[in-house]
RNA sequence: GGGCGAGUGGUGGAAUGGUUUACACAACAGACUUAAAAUCUGUCCCGCUAAAAACGGUUGUGGGUUCGAGUCCCACCUCGCCCACCA
């Protein structure tokens, strides 16, 4: 009998399914579609560890399950490889990102192949590569095409590390996303004209489009708060003395009659306006260090004690006429809402922090029971508030701005916390943002036929640290005719954003080679959308980037739905034994490779890791774990063998129910559970099947008959996807000459499942006293004399009089006595 | 402070409102073996019991709905993740 052995195995059919392309999809073909992948990966010199495994192995089962299913299946592979790991290893060792990058993907193919993914390795992309990055320049265009991607100089975030400008979402609490080590300083603020897309004008439709999302809730749920609509009132207030208005965002109009003071963002253009003499030299220098101090910084301690100057200058609230004094405070931020805050301390706690420390008035407008000078958020009726008073809140709410609005002093306003998306980068390894600048046209969009703007090779990566990246010193590069007019112009010489690539690479692998276009409309039409994608962290960034194409490209018809991925799931991490997480830096991650050379092979691996828990939870990697999974793999192989070399003998028919039975139940299970994403219950269920095939193994009941066979073959389709290669290999054993991978999926039929006799639970008040085999349609009188026979439950009866009896037929009685 | 989610054996985890603890890991015992590994079989929530059956208890805590609650409702405690001076 031949033994298990996975690396006498796995890597023959590895180069099997390599030359006969059994993973290989013709995008043109009739069967019906499925397209998942897990989230694009960025090919750093360490490879990939034990957790990324994880990742990739959920789509891959995914993706065979619906090719054993008759899908044409696709799992696309490809690389998001621009980046500052390979810039910076260039600027250590001087080995250009080219070739860095070339010799990583190297390591990922043999990892990836080792971990037997059923990827097309046919279509295979890059970003990196000229080919792609064209058409990652041509998705620029068109946004500058429509107004979409517009220049800005404005403050923006600058790693000092990076040596580069960060967009607000690379920003956590206050730190660059790639520094963000308590060593690492806080990063500052530059001025500079830079690239944004103008993502804010999806903002409703994509926050719109959330709810209906087949996508774990809580990626739902973070892509909704960074979206972060609010719905309410500007405000107009007069500065008095002044012909000024003050125009001030709220969502509470309804508290208006509360408002007893006005709070400015130190960087107000009302500040310098209206700050009085006495008060002038205070408010500047408090102004100017709140600037230069950053939003983060100021933020950044939330806690801390509040701090404000009072300008001198009142204003005039419209309800009630009354004047309010005008404050300065850094707690309200100039790029939200207006950069100006009405203030209701009865009603907001950090306004009401505000006045409690510099003594301002506090105005309860809605009826409750706090302490005078406490602070709610809660709705009720409305006190000290003129005509309104007795008004739910909802409803004064509305009424106040229309009553305002008719004087021209409200109008309702929706407010969003996501800010356009900066996409300049001052760096070398990206894609060049394909714009000329012309003294006479402007910024002028390079023509399609004269994209890519490659980028140029050069010695030395070392970025000036100055506000341009190292592209600026490459004069033959920088200098290029003007596309409009011929004349003298200069190349853009910041790159993008990696997130610009990585927002639209789903579509390219559905037209990989297309020469003419970034896609080919009939090949997306067909593709899209994504029918499964999984990540291992929320990554609400590129979510958002890549809705916010998804939704752009359909607007310009260039896609047929407005939503790149319909079903997404988060799936929990891998983590050290001692719970810390895997990772590059400290190097603790595990090599896939080591456990496969181990002896225990891929299919081990994969297998442990889709058992140990459902795949949104983090799972703490058990050393054990992995010879838990390769004992099963082994019961699964010896079983085989066994039936193989067993006597040639039909069984009894007892038998060939329980056979069955076992078979018909581990199909319907594991085909919805699969379906579901619940990995680990479909092994337990394989694993249940083995175990009752090896009872009646025990029981010596293994002959070598069709029913047997049908029942091992059965499970071994069901297990394929979890085990591509122990399956592929005793597949060819039983004597098949194809795949077990393309078109096999076991057919459920229900029959075999229904029993002669039934288990009904007999309960005496809710509680457990006999169980009953009975024929599998009796009568409920039938069933019910036999329960109130048995001897047991006789005397539980005996305690009381019988008041009610529950019957669930096939199941479970209850009898109800008191 | 806000939002989302989770608390079940020694451990990872199962469980359409209907027998709590499937499946596995660890542990223990037995078989095979000169021996070990591997493999196979069995035991494995707590209490009562010499042991078993039966019985009683048990899904973070306290209440509620129900014939019946791990599951639904309310309050509380703990943990995790995300957001956070966004008006």
């Amino acid at each position: 009998m031949k033994r298990y052995s996975p690396k006498d195995i796995e890597n023959k059919w590895q180069k099997k399914w390599d030359a006969e392309g059994t993973y290989t999809v013709n995008l043109d073909s009739k069967k019906p579609k499925y397209i998942g992948f897990g989230m694009f990966n960025y090919p750093s010199g360490a490879g990939i560890h034990v957790g990324h495994v994880r990742n990739f192995t959920i789509p891959d089962i995914m993706t065979r399950a619906k090719r054993q299913q008759g899908f044409a299946s696709y799992q696309p592979i490809g690389w998001d490889s621009f980046g500052l790991p390979a810039e910076n290893y260039a600027i250590k060792t001087g080995v250009s990102p080219q070739e860095s990058t070339k010799t990583a993907i190297k390591k990922y193919h043999e990892q990836y192949k080792a971990l037997g993914w059923s990827v097309d390795w046919t279509k295979e992309i890059n970003t990196t590569d000229p080919s792609y990055y064209k058409w990652t320049q041509w998705v620029f265009t068109k946004l500058f095409e429509h107004k979409l991607a517009y220049q800005q100089e404005s403050p923006q975030w600058w790693c000092d590390q990076c040596k580069t400008v960060l967009a607000d979402e690379q920003v956590l609490s206050g730190k660059c996303w790639r520094h963000d080590g308590s060593d690492d300083p806080l990063v500052t603020k530059r001025n500079l004209k830079q690239w944004f897309f103008k993502i804010t004008d999806y903002a409703d439709a994509m926050l719109d489009a959330t709810d209906d999302l087949d996508w774990t809730q809580s990626v739902k749920a973070s892509q909704q708060s960074w979206i972060g609509r609010s719905i309410g009132a500007e405000v107009t207030f007069t500065v008095d003395g002044h012909d000024k208005d003050l125009t001030v965002f709220t969502t509470r109009p309804d508290t208006l009659f509360g408002a007893t003071f006005i709070v400015l963002a130190p960087e107000h253009p009302l500040v310098d306006v209206v700050t009085t003499g006495e008060n002038r030299v205070d408010v500047t220098t408090y102004a100017k260090a709140a600037i230069t101090k950053s939003e983060v910084q100021r933020q950044q301690d939330a806690d801390k004690e509040k701090t404000g100057l009072f300008t001198g200058a009142f204003a005039i609230n419209p309800v009630n006429g009354k004047k309010v004094p005008i404050w300065v405070a850094d707690y309200v931020l100039m790029g939200y809402g207006t950069g100006a805050i009405m203030a209701v301390p009865a009603h907001d706690v950090r306004d009401n922090a505000f006045a409690k420390k510099f003594d301002l008035d506090i105005v309860r407008v809605i009826a409750n029971e706090e302490a005078d000078d406490a602070c709610t958020h809660a709705e009720g009726v409305l006190i000290n508030s003129g005509e309104y008073n007795d008004m739910p809140s909802a409803k004064a709410r509305e009424q106040i701005v229309t009553d305002l609005q008719k004087k021209g002093l409200a109008q309702e306003k929706v407010n969003y916390k996501m800010r356009d998306w900066l996409i300049s980068r001052q760096r070398y390894w990206g894609a060049p943002i394909p714009i000329i600048h012309c003294e006479s046209c402007g910024p002028v969009a390079v023509p399609e036929k004269d994209l890519p703007v490659e980028l140029p090779h050069i010695e030395n990566y070392r970025p000036t640290g100055g506000n341009v990246s190292v592209l600026a010193g490459v004069e033959e590069w920088v200098n290029a005719p003007c596309p409009k007019c011929s004349g003298p112009g200069k190349r853009e010489t910041d790159t993008m954003d990696g997130y610009v690539c990585s927002s639209w690479y789903f579509l390219r692998y559905m037209d990989p080679t297309n020469n003419l276009e970034a896609w080919g409309k009939d090949r997306v039409h067909h593709w899209a959308p994504i029918d499964f994608y999984n990540g291992g962290d929320h990554a609400t960034a590129h979510l958002l980037y890549a809705r916010f194409f998804m939704h752009f490209f359909h607007s310009l018809g260039l896609v047929n739905t407005t939503e790149p991925f319909k079903k997404m799931i988060f799936n929990g991490k891998i983590k050290a034994g001692d719970g810390s997480p895997f990772s590059k830096s400290k190097g603790n991650g595990i090599d896939p490779l080591a456990v496969i050379e181990q002896g225990y092979g891929a299919d081990a691996i994969r297998l442990y890791e889709m058992f140990a828990a459902p795949v949104e939870l983090d799972v703490l990697w058990d050393e054990q774990g992995i010879p838990g999974a390769y004992r099963f793999l082994n019961r699964v192989w010896t079983i085989t063998q066994e039936f193989l070399d067993a006597p040639k003998k039909q069984s009894n028919d007892n038998v060939i129910a329980d056979i069955r039975m076992i078979e018909h139940k581990a199909i319907e299970k594991v085909t919805d559970d699969i379906d579901g994403v619940r990995f680990n219950t479909a092994i337990a269920a394989l694993m249940e099947a083995v175990n009752g095939l090896y009872k009646l193994k025990g029981d010596g009941q293994l002959y070598n008959n069709d029913v047997w066979q049908a029942a091992i073959e059965s499970i071994l389709q069901l297990l394929a996807p979890f085990a591509p290669h122990i399956t592929e290999e005793l597949w060819s054993q039983l004597g098949h000459t194809d795949s077990i991978h393309i078109n096999h999926w076991p057919k459920f039929n229900p029959d075999y499942l229904t029993l002669d006799t039934v288990t009904i639970v007999v309960q005496v008040n809710g509680k457990l006293r006999a169980q009953l085999q009975l024929p599998k349609d009796s009568d409920k009188d039938v069933v019910l004399t036999a329960a109130k026979a048995d001897e047991n439950v006789k005397e539980y009866l005996a305690k009381g009089t019988l008041v009610k009896q529950i019957y669930i037929p096939g199941k479970l009685i209850n009898l109800v006595v008191s």
